[in-house]
RNA sequence: GUGCGUGUAGCUCAGUGGGAGAGCACCACCUUGACACGGUGGGGGUCGUAGGUUCAAUCCCUACCACGCACACCA
């Protein structure tokens, strides 16, 4: 243990740097993050969202994993078996495109290399670069069970990949066919629904004139996208449209190509909008694929992968081989030649693009892989609606909910080469064989289909088909372990509300799909973090700001600390301020030099953590063991409530304004000087082993410093609050003087008494010997100060003998208040609705304040009148 | 369009059916046995607007305004 001689001669400012990573190497060699299952302990297992594998760490990361760190670290100082499962996450959008544009900028392309040359780079960046996060996450101070860290990319995940897709194809719930998907033409891939966003943008609407073939009718039509009317096969009206309705069943000539088309009536069209007529082009629209469905139109496809006219399965004129937009801009050109375009309208309207590449989503026609999702989203919804899987805060459970009611077929396949290849082959005759290996395959082609020759399909799967598999695919299932058995289900996860359909849907419905059961009983979904402004973070707008960066300038802990006094359990979205991470390094700072001072005790510290006998203790020791008994219940619900700012301020305010502002100052007036070596290091003990899930690095650095048993704090015993006495009365006591000396240095700095340590004299009783027990018991000189302790929630009154110059104006000012005060309370008090209807405590109360301003103008009026003033 | 959230001190945000709060910023004072990354005190708000319920509304209800988010097939 280190000696007091020693460390006085600590520096006077804390300096993270030279102790978290001292710290950090220490805990992860002693493998105090690693755990084994263990029946006999209950669980408390958190999945950890697998960052992307060539991610780094951002602002995101400190609001949704510091509470998943926090967790892990309170339940497993409780006891539990606890383990934080980390791993990563291959990410195939994300890193083929990043390693797409990397290559390119070496001159090197995807198809130079080849598949398989492709992959073997993209492994070796992983392998490269996917270090950092874990890094950084080091340097944070999160501490996960890196033993057990997965990729979903690895053997095992794969394998049970392959599993659940061969299982839900032999299902039927997995299936292939054509199917109007979102194509990225940058990407040059599908994506699904979720990653798509909607975005305000500002357009056209033209208004065309679509001609009947012998000229004695024309219908005009309104559109955004003109070009695709190349791809038209129908022009669509509402039923019951009257100015229609004659037409239907006629045909129209398409402008500039001469196909005639049908006009069809759909409830789909609006009557209110533009013409009331639409072009339908059902290859390239979803409401158009809906009404050629219903109306069994062709559905020519007219663009290409490249976003491209093409005339392959249909005639598009001069306009094959143009970019949309190109031939958006020819086509409305070559209408108004034709005077067919009669009208062009600014208009603004919602585009789909993709989140990822941010490119305008073309809705194609393809043959594509999908997942059946109704028949899984059906328990999912049940296991809401019955409360097996709840949210904090409640209402993302309606979104949730919102959700799966209305789940559409999921894309599955992307035509992406980093990523899980889809287990699935073909013969020359376009016989589908889907089977978890190769050889699997071949016996199928050998058996069933003559040993035709099979062709594995190129495609891979949604990164979001792997990460829906996490909280059982990283125990080893479908293999048995130890650790399926007694971590799934897991004990909560915790995210941000981006992903709850593109993830946390997908692992409760496979989850229970596979495993029976929800993956986990609780989702936490804790707030984003925007600038200050409430703007998104991002490069190109310059206002992120990298945790490193923070770590650098204040460590790790006070970053950890800054964020989660930002975050509000019902809130959404984090503001956040830098100014926070500097407070909670003052935070720090005030904790070390609270150490440096327990620790520079004369009397020098107990090596047991015990405490005196009752009998013994001062009522200021009285006082803090009753606010740490209160403390330690308060941050323990907090914690069991996600509610991590308050669990925050809680330990913030017992810290700074209790432990150093009042009992720290007690401790210096001689009348404590017998208890306090005792008292400080035990309650500071416990203030460190409360604080340590939030700020691991300072927490353990200073209880090793102090009378402590074990080897780390990180599995010292979680603060009992039982073992802690509970003395309200004696803790009034203190708090009623606390505030009655609050009253006096005010009074000294608005008089501008001249300062004064001579001890008040004339305190009465019970005061007057409690306040030989702080620090402040200064009375200013040549004033004397009279407190009166039974008033209620601590207002003394205080009378002041000074010269009375200097106390006519406070006084004149505290009548002023205090006939405001009796005035308010007499006419509530003389309302007879009041005291016939309010609750007979509320009226107890206000009676009892009414005689306490009544007593206390009484004293300020008969200084006046001492004075010569009248009232 | 539908749904959700938010509007409280200059800033970021707590909070409660019965006397408006914190931190930062600002002002003044203070080196007092740990800490100036500190201590003490202070100024500052018609709690978005308008109604309603209630003995009593910043809090509950309704409408409106402003901002944010999610969902949605108005071409």
């Amino acid at each position: 243990m280190t000696s007091p001689q020693k460390t006085t001669q600590l520096p006077k400012n804390y300096d993270p740097k030279a102790v978290e990573p001292r710290l950090y190497e220490f805990w992860e060699r002693s493998g105090f993050f690693h755990e084994d299952p263990d029946p006999a302990r209950p669980p408390f297992i958190i999945p950890m969202p697998p960052p992307n594998v060539t991610g780094r760490a951002h602002l995101g990361h400190g609001s949704t994993y510091t509470p998943q760190d926090v967790l892990t670290r309170y339940h497993r100082m409780l006891g539990d078996n606890a383990d934080w499962l980390p791993g990563l996450d291959h990410a195939a959008i994300a890193t083929e495109s990043v390693l797409v544009r990397e290559l390119a900028a070496q001159g090197i392309s995807r198809d130079s290399l080849g598949r398989d040359g492709f992959i073997e780079r993209a492994w070796e960046w992983s392998r490269t670069t996917g270090g950092t996060i874990d890094a950084q996450f080091r340097t944070l101070g999160f501490g996960p069970d890196w033993q057990r860290s997965r990729f979903t990319m690895d053997e095992g995940l794969s394998s049970a990949v392959r599993k659940v897709f061969v299982a839900l194809y032999r299902e039927g719930l997995i299936y292939r066919g054509k199917r109007l998907i979102n194509w990225d033409p940058k990407g040059k891939t599908t994506v699904s629904d979720a990653e798509i966003d909607h975005i305000e943008r500002d357009a056209h609407l033209w208004h065309v004139r679509y001609p009947s073939k012998d000229g004695s009718f024309a219908i005009e039509i309104a559109t955004t996208r003109p070009e695709t009317m190349l791809g038209d096969t129908a022009v669509a009206v509402h039923p019951e449209d009257e100015r229609y309705a004659a037409l239907v069943g006629k045909h129209v000539v398409l402008p500039l190509i001469g196909r005639e088309i049908p006009i069809v009536a759909d409830a789909a069209v609006e009557r209110g909008f533009g013409t009331g007529a639409v072009k339908v082009t059902p290859a390239h629209d979803p409401t158009d694929y809906e009404i050629g469905l219903r109306h069994k139109l062709p559905m020519p496809t007219i663009l290409d992968s490249d976003a491209k006219i093409s005339g392959a399965e249909i005639a598009v004129g001069p306009y094959a081989g143009l970019d949309r937009y190109d031939a958006r801009q020819r086509i409305v050109d070559d209408l108004r030649v034709a005077g067919l375009l009669i009208k062009e309208e600014a208009y603004r309207h919602s585009v789909a693009v993709s989140e990822r590449s941010g490119e305008v989503i073309e809705p194609l026609l393809s043959l594509q892989w999908f997942v059946t999702m109704k028949p899984l989203a059906e328990p999912a919804l049940q296991a809401y609606r019955d409360g097996r899987l709840r949210f904090v805060p409640e209402r993302y459970g309606r979104t949730y909910e919102q959700w799966l009611e209305n789940i559409r077929d999921w894309n599955i396949s992307r035509q992406l080469w980093w990523g899980h290849q889809l287990p699935v082959w073909y013969t020359p005759d376009g016989d589908v064989v889907v089977a978890e290996t190769e050889d699997e395959a071949l016996e199928i082609a050998r058996t069933r289909y003559n040993g035709a020759p099979l062709t594995r399909d190129p495609d891979t799967l949604d990164t979001w088909f792997s990460s829906g598999l996490w909280p059982f695919s990283i125990l080893g299932w479908p293999e048995q372990t130890p650790e399926l058995q007694c971590w799934y289900p897991s004990q909560v996860l915790i995210t941000g509300w981006e992903i709850i359909f593109l993830w946390v849907a997908r692992m409760v419905m496979l989850g229970m799909h596979f495993l029976g059961r929800v993956p986990f009983p609780t989702v936490f979904i804790a707030p984003l973090v925007f600038d200050a402004q409430g703007r998104k973070m991002s490069k190109s707008l310059g206002n992120a700001i990298d945790p490193m960066d923070l770590v650098e300038r204040y460590g790790a802990d006070a970053f950890r600390m800054g964020i989660l006094r930002q975050m509000r359990l019902e809130g959404q979205e984090i503001r956040f301020q830098e100014s926070r991470c500097e407070e909670a390094r003052n935070f720090n700072n005030k904790i070390w030099n609270a150490t440096r001072y327990v620790l520079s005790l004369p009397e020098g510290l107990p090596r047991a953590m015990t405490l005196p006998k009752d009998a013994d203790l001062t009522v200021a020791d009285k006082w803090i063991l009753t606010r740490l008994h209160e403390t330690i219940a308060s941050i323990s619900e907090r914690f069991d409530a996600f509610d991590f700012g308050n669990a925050a301020d809680a330990i913030w305010r017992f810290v700074w304004y209790e432990f150093c502002d009042w009992y720290v100052e007690a401790t210096k007036v001689p009348q404590n000087h017998t208890t306090r070596a005792a008292v400080l290091s035990f309650v500071w003990n416990n203030a460190m082993r409360l604080l340590h899930p939030i700020a691991p690095f300072i927490s353990e650095e200073v209880w090793l410093a102090l009378p402590h048993d074990g080897v780390t704090i990180m599995t010292a015993t979680w603060p009992d609050r039982l073992e802690v006495a509970l003395d309200r009365e004696a803790a009034t006591l203190f708090e009623t003087h606390m505030a009655a000396t609050e009253q006096i240095r005010r009074l000294k700095q608005e008089l501008e008494l001249p300062l004064g340590s001579k001890p008040a004299t004339k305190l009465p009783g019970d005061l007057a010997s409690l306040a030989q027990l702080t620090a402040y018991t200064e009375a200013a000189a040549g004033a004397v100060i009279t407190v009166d302790p039974k008033l209620e929630g601590g207002i003394a009154a205080i009378v002041v003998e000074a010269p009375a110059t200097l106390l006519l104006e406070r006084y004149r000012k505290d009548a002023i208040r205090l006939r405001s005060e009796v005035q308010r309370s007499e006419s509530k008090l003389g309302n007879g609705d009041f005291i016939a209807k309010a609750a007979p405590n509320v009226v107890t109360k206000e009676r009892e304040k009414l005689d306490a301003y009544r007593n206390e103008l009484a004293r300020v009026e008969s200084a006046l009148a001492a004075m010569g003033e009248t009232a």
